[in-house]
DNA sequence: AAGTATACAAACATGCATGTATGTATGTAA
DNA sequence: TTACATACATACATGCATGTTTGTATACTT
């Protein structure tokens, strides 16, 4: 084939973002070969390579396609609820849930990161991303419990940081448990159940 | 060389699951080649292939291994704590999180389970393994919950496979988070800390 | 003591995945 | 319109992982 329009190149490798997505939460990153990926997206491993320097870097792109709708949408959060911070971390909570069981894009990217992929040293990029993206929102979220407790709504004794982890780590090992067998249960019912008797366990004793 | 004696076979054996138990958790499932795990156990793959069929054969191996010790673990808890089932409850969820941090063979073998391996459909296998496990395990402990609904130490309200699912939802998110970056947090006060926040968050609301 | 089974080593056969190099037809800019 | 850049396809070179087969020295059996 010949050399195509600039908007036809970048079809492509849409094309192939998707195929690749659909590929890897479906058997693993490791056992899809480029080819597998360009054949789905109807090209040869030429175009990936055109396009991508290699499977990293396609497993990266994938991510950056994830990053900044995520991060709108935590901006679009903090304006609406930016009375009662519990209130906040709850909906953030909740939209999470929400968007790993009705957006495929997330659904796929939290499946291939949860299940479908290895951690290991050579893909230390992703590794990286993962967990910057993770500290970074730990730490901004910190400030929110901080506040929660300036307002007396939860316990000051409580360590903040220590708070947050046990929150996050509540909607991973949801998400987690979830797309293992997500027939298993229901995952808004069990994660609304979740969050809120966390959040309550985080209550001020009264006295 | 030569055939050696039926113990010499059973070290070998033992030398080579510890081999993989190893290099699995250190470089993924998919990155380890037979040849490596034979090397690292000071054989040839031919010794691999004698004693186990494939490498799936070899992880289900690694599984087994330490399934009988954790079944030990949980009658032995069961004969201490049989007064409280919330105590109880607390009991076991804080014995898991002690023994991934202070035994290397639970640490290695979880760590290989959620990050260092991908469920895919060829693995099978060890998928329904863990998932018999973990609903097994599930169904057990929606016991305790259900009693102590009856001892008005938890909400009724509350649904009882929701609470667990919720409370080992938390344990898996604080081991994942906790594998992918040990000295982001310390797991002890951290799971201390939200283990109980969660515990508390069940109890029957005062009227 | 002899025969057999065992515990591996060594060699072979195959296939697939990756990376790279090259070819080529077309869009695009001068 | 020409010259170059682009967007791929095609072909090649290489390597490694797997599975299987065969070989062999020794432990075990009777």
């Amino acid at each position: 084939m010949a050399r195509r329009t600039k908007e036809d190149a970048l079809t492509t490798r849409s094309d192939l973002l998707d195929a690749a997505e659909r590929l890897f939460s479906e058997k693993g990153v490791s056992r899809t070969s480029m080819n597998q990926v360009a054949e789905a997206a109807g090209v040869t491993r030429g175009a990936i390579y055109h396009h991508f320097e290699n499977k990293l870097a396609l497993i990266d792109a994938l991510m950056e396609r994830v990053r900044l709708p995520v991060d709108d949408m935590l901006e679009e959060l903090a304006k609406t609820h930016n009375s009662n911070p519990i209130a906040m971390l709850r909906a953030r909570c909740l939209h999470i849930i929400h968007q790993v069981q009705h957006d495929d894009h997330t659904q796929a990217l939290i499946t291939i990161l949860l299940h479908k992929c290895e951690y290991v040293d050579e893909a230390l990029p992703i590794h990286l991303r993962h967990l910057e993206g993770r500290n970074a929102c730990i730490s901004e979220t910190e400030v929110l419990v901080d506040l929660a407790k300036e307002q007396g709504l939860i316990d000051p004794t409580l360590d903040s940081r220590a708070v947050i982890m046990g929150l996050f780590s509540l909607i991973d090992g949801l998400m987690y448990n979830w797309l293992l067998e997500p027939k298993y249960f229901d995952l808004n019912q069990t994660a609304l159940q979740a969050i809120d008797t966390y959040l309550r366990g985080l209550e001020p004793r009264s006295p």
